[in-house]
DNA sequence: AAACTATGTAAGCTTTCCTTACATATGTAA
DNA sequence: TTACATATGTAAGGAAAGCTTACATAGTTT
């Protein structure tokens, strides 16, 4: 089992719109406009994440205060590069720290 | 947003299907025996957690090994006593940490 | 004005899910 | 051994959920 609930694209359209408070409509647009990026069964059904399911929220957020599509995107997309540098950065301070450790005990 | 994302109720049998390689017989047979616990969507349609799946699957393997509903339920109850038990225990250790910061801080 | 954005809604179709019921292979108990 | 219990398959029929396409519309931008 893979682990990672949150990324894991699971739930479909109708549990979406639940827990969001959105219509299909606006769901299916937000694709549209490439914001999220649901994953498809064989048959066609829409499966989203709990992380998309975040971010949908957020949309609709920023929208009810103007801003729309096009600057969304660019949003979304600083958020998530800095979220992969942040990631980046903690991996990297990882293989410091074992740098370190094995520089220590490096005779042994 | 809830942030319990492995026990929320928010699959489908389709997915919890294919994520656990049983039949749709089987997942329901496992709440007939109550094993599993889904909720219903307002008209009926079954929704599961991660937590169900993981469960599922323990439970297949341990069938494949002979071990029959009863005793699953025992065993499955054994372990949901131990994981509340050991919550719990988490629990009393936090708030005895608690009380011991707020003697120290005492007469501040 | 023309084009674009965001959303609603309807039609028609496919897929998914539900319940009920019967069949069956094994295992267990009377 | 006959009878019951367990675990699973499968089929029928119906309801719910999902999909695409298309048209309508109120604002916004160009």
């Amino acid at each position: 089992m893979s682990e990672d609930y949150k990324t894991k694209k699971v739930i479909s359209i109708g549990v979406v719109k639940e827990l969001t408070g959105l219509s299909e409509r606006q769901i299916r647009y937000n694709e549209e406009r490439k914001l999220i990026f649901p994953e498809r069964t064989p048959n066609g059904t829409r499966k989203y994440s709990f992380s998309d399911i975040e971010t949908l929220v957020k949309i609709a957020e920023k929208r009810e205060e103007g801003v729309q599509s096009m600057e969304l995107k660019q949003e979304l997309k600083k958020e998530k590069d800095r979220e992969e540098t942040e990631a980046q950065m903690r991996k990297k301070m990882i293989r410091g720290q074992l740098n370190a450790h094995f520089r220590m005990n490096e005779g042994r």
